[in-house]
DNA sequence: GCTATATTTGCAACATAATTGCATTAACAT
DNA sequence: ATGTTAATGCAATTATGTTGCAAATATAGC
């Protein structure tokens, strides 16, 4: 593979974000896990790399031009994951269900599972679909059986 | 329609807890809505009838016994409806569609929504499936356009 | 490479939300 | 009426999120 850091470094540029350590840290951690990684969990690998606040901001300012989305758990704690290509600041395609495992507690991003199409009442005008499933993952489902 | 009040007195006993004076307004509140109502509304409209501490604990036994199931909202903030009929201890059938509109942020139970079926990658096994529909509401889309 | 400028960071203070332990109070079975 | 158990309220603590501002850092232009 072609060197990561310089391709997070484009992505910044790309996106009018100078290319700072604490940035370029949070997309290689985020990069480098197979599914959503949660906010404590992230505070807690930067350590004193960056302070909290930075945090919150990094990760608004990733969200904001579409470089990262988020998905909240069962719990309301915010996960974040990588975009896959095609969002941008405009408009974000995280329209994939987020499977919450009950075990592990990951939340992976079913890229390939699409969310079908829905009846709503009357008068009803559906902007944004959000769908959560929870059970066991792969992983886990293997383990305990 | 039967004493709602002495309705409520029976759900409780069902339900192993004690007829309290705060827990019967918690219900009073919900049932009175169209919509789930948040932990910050409830809080308000308790006033000094409830300890904030109290209201926590009422939610969290409803929740338990499955007399009333959580929804959070895209700001991960709690909201609570009361679980149409079949839900216990050991089960809630909350698996219908929840509404959130984004102009008056009510929470809607579309209960007449079922979620389609889901094909999940091989090894994982759904246990439940949350579904958040974003937009707007019936009455909002009407005073907007 | 050096400097000017705008962005980003870290710190401190603050605000809000959630949890825990414990003494007091209230429900209800007998 | 009374004893037992559950539920509440209060105080203290912890966790979570936000804001303002000064210091530090990235980078564009020289």
């Amino acid at each position: 593979m072609e060197n990561k850091t310089a391709r997070f470094e484009k992505l910044l540029v790309k996106n009018g974000l100078k290319r700072t350590a604490q940035r370029l840290q949070v997309l290689e951690i985020l990069s480098g896990r197979d599914s959503a990684t949660s906010q404590p969990y992230l505070e807690q690998v930067m350590g004193k790399n960056a302070d909290r606040v930075t945090l919150y901001r990094v990760l608004q300012a990733f969200e904001e031009k579409g470089i990262i989305h988020k998905v909240l758990d069962q719990q309301g704690t915010a996960n974040y994951a990588i975009c896959s290509d095609g969002c941008s600041a405009h408009e974000h395609h995280d329209e994939h269900v987020h499977f919450n495992c009950d075990n592990c507690h990951k939340i992976y991003c079913l890229d390939t599972v699409k969310i079908p199409a829905l009846k709503v009442p009357a008068g009803f005008k559906v902007e944004h679909l959000n769908l959560i499933a929870t059970g066991l993952c792969a992983s886990c489902s293997d383990k305990i059986n």
